[in-house]
Formats: structure tokens, C-alpha cells, sequence
RNA sequence: GGGCCCGUAGCUCAGCUUGGUAGAGCGGCGGGCUUUUAACCCGUAGGUCCCGGGUUCAAAUCCCGGCGGGCCCGCCA
């Protein structure tokens, strides 16, 4: 019943481990001794696919026929034996399920896993499926073959968390494994990336790509990575953000485009950022920032719906976990009046000299000199900030001078057309009615060009090809940008970014 | 960048204040057990006490420096 295959030299990569340092754990050995064995008695530990082929388990569990013969394959999660009769928990594909092996039935088979079948090997396994006392549904073991064999122990009991949050995301392998939990967030952030392609696909929107490495970056105010393109010898940088070039599918005569897409902000490590992350971008030719708010609303309730299956969601905001109700419509409040209403302050009438103090009084520094829409923005950050900022709620009409891409606000110049919604104190999105006179995008980047001279760093670089671009005329157009890693926490109510990035960056 | 806390067996942690033979539970391995499911019972192996330096007759323990991690603050979309 087991495949007969190629013995192999072994003693190769005990040699490679050895020189690698890897250290050779007493188990390790043992179970290095194990295979060993096998490969001796032409058992092959590591062949090619299962004899029975495997059924998946979720088939078999949505429709369990007491009696019928079933086969799968998987990973032994869990060992109890009772001397002449085993149980052993299998997993496959995040799914668990129960079988038995009773020696007086089938005694080659039972002997033969008690003799080579560890905790993490594969298995391919045939049997009958039937009830035990306990009434748990089971795999009555029939056949039985080693489908990989591991030669680590895991490392927790299967549904046991790991602690230690260096192995968690390290060896996110582990995690993913013993705890269905973690399998369970990171699926809700897969899940939001394809319910948004899905819904923005059934909004008319074409999906795009653009490059990552750019001559120029732009976009966000970020700080890039740098990286050396080899072919022309030059010091190019990775995109912050997909904006610029998604703007160019709109000028070229795309009306509805968006992107999901990684960014890279060479910026902080911290429970709310990490250096890539995850963005989707949509721009509408014909529409403003009004209408973008309310995609945005629709997309945001609709992922909740679609990938957790309710509107109201637990979220840990500090040391409370706070019920968030993502019902649209959200709430909508211009930046003043949220200044006036959460902060008492009326922004509006301060005169320069008093922003100058509630900026020193707050600790807060400009880079790159005053200007008193890019110090109104601060002051929001540190007088409203996350903490009133719970519920779903666009915050619009942001200082003109904060936002060089966005358009003028129609009634006002001192301000821009342009939102940014926040949920659970997270900003997920951000938006404008974008900017489409050239002469204006190249004043605005001018004065981005002459703040970045006077030492901020994250000023926008001038892109004159992109000014170019817009001076062959551009559409009036809505455009959106969206934290879809910040969406996943939101909805998985988890508050490190890490728990929704299968790998996040580590030290 | 600042403050606080942590680093000891595969995992979770005790021991550190008061310096004197390296500990527990789980896991592993061996044995027992035919309806368990964090199975149970008996036995047993397993250590660069994060790294380096200092004090001391003697350092996991005290001191200094470094590395790694966590939380908070600052910075930051």
C-alpha cells in the first residue's frame, strides 16, 4: 500500500544544516532518525501525491453520510492514544476533523503510524465515516499514507496561540497554522481585497496597473524608498502612492479606473503603520468630492456586509473596544466645524499670531516653515485627533495649502475640496475633487518644491510630466484613496496593523 | 527620538529584591491504557539563563554597554 520510491543520500543535508549552524534539536534528530528509517525500508517520507485521492475536508463536513467512505489529506494537529486504539485530530485547509485507528481492525496500519506518524506530518488517509460515543464524527481509518514528513515539532498545541509576537510574525507560517484565529483576520483582509475588486468591477470601474518604481515619486507626502534601477544606472524610488499615474488613465481617456495596489512610505513601524501597505485608489471623470464620499460610504458598508456579514462591528480603540456602526449615511462634518464642535476652538476667526501659539503650546513643529493651512491640519491631528473620531465620519473641506492635488473648494478659496473619512480614530480614506488646471498644479507644486527647500522633506517633488499631462486637459474628476489594511482592522477589530499583513515588516 | 517593562528548556513562565548545585507545567521520548478530544497514569531526556564587559572567592541574580521585543508618548497618512 505505500509507494515504493527512490532512495535518496541523506547525509547531504544533515551536512548543510550542520554547516548552516542550524541547530539539531534532540526531536529534530529523532525524527531526522524517522525518516531515515523510512527511506532504509523504501518507504518513500516525501511522495509525489496521495494514493486515495483526497476529497477536501470542508465536502466532506457539509454533508457527512455516517457509513460512507471518505478520503483526505492533511496534517496530524492532535495524537490520543488508548493503547490499541488512536485518535488523531487532522487539518486541512484550516478545517479539523477527527480519525481513528483501531489496531485490532486494521494492526499494519496501526503500527505503522505509532512507529513513524508524528504531530505536523501529511497524511492521506481512507475510511468510514461514523459517530463516536461523544458523538463527534470520524474517520475510521482504513489507509494510510505518510504524505510529508515533518521533522519539527510545532511548536504550541494546534489552537493554541503563540505569545511571543517575534515568532507570530516571523515565522507567520506557525501562526497561520496552530491558531485558526490568525487564519481567521488574515482571510478577512483576502476577503476585502476581492469584495472591493468585485464591487468596484459592478460600479463600472476598470481595473489598471501602474509602475512601483518611478523616476519620481508623488502623490502623498511620504518620505520614498529609494532603489538603483541596474539597466540605467540611476537612483529611482518606490511609488507612495498610485495617484498620479491613475490620473493619467483619466487624461488619457479612462473614465472609471481604480487600483489595489502596494505603497511604500519609508516611515514608522508602529500598530498603525506599516512601510508597505495596501491602497486602493479610484478616479470618476464628470465627479466631485460629493460623489466620491458616497461610494465610499457604500463601499465601506458594503465590504462589512459582504466579509463579516453584519454593519456593526467591535473595534479596541485604547483599552475599550468600541460597537461601530458602519450603516451609511456616515456622518459628514467640515474640519471648522469639527474643530468647533470636539475641540471648542473656532479656527476660523484665530488670527496667525494665535495659531503660531496653539502650536507651540501643543509642541508642534512645521517643517519647512509656517503656513497656516498645513498648521491648521496639525492642530487637528492633536486637538481632535483619533479620540473623537470613533464613528464613521468624513471630515471635509481641508486649508487649500494642505492639499496640493485637490480642487479649490467652489465657495471658498482658502479651502480644497477634499475628505478624509476616519473610523475607530483611523484614517481610512482619503479624497478629493482633484485638481485639473495646469497652471495651477504647477504654482502648487512650486510651492511644495520651495517648502521641501526650506527642509521638509516630504514636500511633493515637482512633476512637470505630470503637468504636461494635465495641459492636455484633464476631466473634472472625483478621486479616492483607501486604506484597505486599516479597513481589514476595522473590521476584524483588531488594532496592530501587523494582524492583517501576512508578513509585516520586522526589525 | 524619550519613558516604562520584558528576554531562563521546543512553548508558557517561576527563580533575580536578599549572589552559593538550573526549576515547574505543557510539549518530546520510553512504557501502560480500545471512545478520547488541552485525554489520563508512570518513567525519562532536554539549558549559550539574549550578547559583551565589570564587581565578587562565587553572577540567571548586582553594575555598565549592546542587541532583540512589547506598551505609552513624540514623529508620521
Amino acid at each position: 500500500m505505500f509507494r515504493i520510491l527512490i532512495l535518496q543520500s541523506s547525509s547531504l543535508t544533515f551536512d548543510l544544516m550542520a554547516e548552516r549552524g542550524v541547530a539539531l534539536s534532540g526531536e529534530v534528530e529523532y525524527r531526522r532518525r524517522i525518516r531515515e528509517e523510512l527511506l532504509s525500508k523504501n518507504i518513500n517520507p516525501y511522495p509525489h501525491k496521495p494514493i486515495f485521492q483526497p476529497q477536501s475536508l470542508k465536502s466532506i463536513l457539509e454533508n457527512p453520510v455516517e457509513g460512507a467512505e471518505v478520503a483526505l489529506a492533511g496534517r496530524v494537529a492532535g495524537v490520543r492514544r488508548h493503547g490499541g486504539l488512536v485518535f488523531l485530530d487532522i487539518i486541512d485547509d484550516g478545517l479539523r476533523i477527527q480519525a481513528s485507528i483501531d489496531k485490532s481492525k486494521t494492526g499494519e496500519i496501526f503500527d505503522f503510524f505509532t512507529r513513524y506518524v508524528d504531530l505536523g506530518d501529511f497524511i492521506n488517509v481512507k475510511g468510514v465515516l461514523y459517530r463516536t460515543k461523544r458523538g463527534e464524527l470520524t474517520v475510521e481509518v482504513r489507509g494510510l499514507q505518510l504524505l510529508a514528513k515533518s521533522l519539527r515539532a510545532p511548536p504550541v498545541k494546534y489552537g493554541h496561540r503563540l505569545v511571543d509576537p517575534e515568532v507570530r510574525y516571523r515565522k507567520r507560517y506557525l501562526d497561520i497554522m496552530m491558531t485558526p484565529e490568525v487564519r481567521r483576520i488574515l482571510e478577512i483582509k483576502f476577503r476585502v481585497l476581492e469584495e472591493t475588486r468585485k464591487f468596484m468591477w459592478s460600479k463600472g470601474f476598470i481595473e489598471v496597473e501602474t509602475p512601483v518604481i518611478q523616476p519620481i515619486y508623488g502623490g502623498a507626502e511620504a518620505r520614498p524608498f529609494k532603489t538603483h534601477v541596474w539597466a540605467l544606472g540611476v537612483d529611482w524610488y518606490l511609488r507612495i502612492s498610485l495617484e498620479l499615474h491613475l490620473k493619467r488613465f483619466i487624461i488619457g481617456g479612462f473614465n472609471k479606473v481604480f487600483e489595489i495596489g502596494k505603497v511604500f512610505r519609508n516611515e514608522d513601524i508602529d500598530a498603525q503603520h506599516n512601510p508597505e501597505f495596501t491602497m486602493m485608489e479610484a478616479y470618476q471623470a464628470y465627479a466631485d468630492y460629493n460623489d466620491i464620499m458616497n461610494l465610499t460610504e457604500e463601499l465601506i458598508s458594503h465590504l462589512a456586509e459582504k466579509v463579516v456579514g453584519k454593519r456593526v462591528v467591535e473595534v479596541p480603540v485604547g483599552e475599550v473596544r468600541e460597537r461601530i456602526d458602519l450603516t451609511p449615511p456616515f456622518k459628514r462634518i467640515t474640519m471648522y466645524d469639527a474643530f468647533r464642535e470636539f475641540a471648542g476652538v473656532d479656527v476660523e476667526r484665530l488670527s496667525d499670531e494665535e495659531i503660531r501659539d496653539l502650536l507651540a503650546k501643543n509642541s508642534i513643529q512645521l517643517a519647512g516653515g509656517y503656513d497656516r493651512g498645513r498648521a491648521i491640519v496639525k492642530l487637528f491631528d492633536k486637538l481632535v485627533g483619533r479620540r473623537h473620531l470613533i464613528q464613521p465620519v468624513f471630515v471635509m473641506d481641508y486649508p487649500r495649502s494642505s492639499s496640493p492635488l485637490a480642487k479649490p473648494h467652489r465657495y471658498n478659496p482658502e479651502l480644497a475640496e477634499r475628505f478624509e473619512l476616519f473610523i475607530a480614530g483611523l484614517e481610512i480614506a482619503n479624497a478629493y475633487t482633484e485638481l485639473n488646471d495646469p497652471v495651477l498644479q504647477a504654482e502648487y507644486f512650486k510651492a511644495e518644491e520651495e517648502r521641501r527647500r526650506r527642509g521638509d522633506e516630504e514636500a511633493h517633488p515637482f512633476d512637470w510630466d505630470f503637468v504636461e499631462a494635465m495641459e492636455y486637459g484633464m476631466p473634472p474628476t472625483g478621486g479616492l484613496g483607501v486604506g484597505l489594511d486599516r479597513v481589514s482592522m476595522v473590521l476584524a477589530g483588531v488594532s496592530s496593523i501587523k494582524e492583517v499583513i501576512p508578513f509585516p515588516m520586522m526589525k
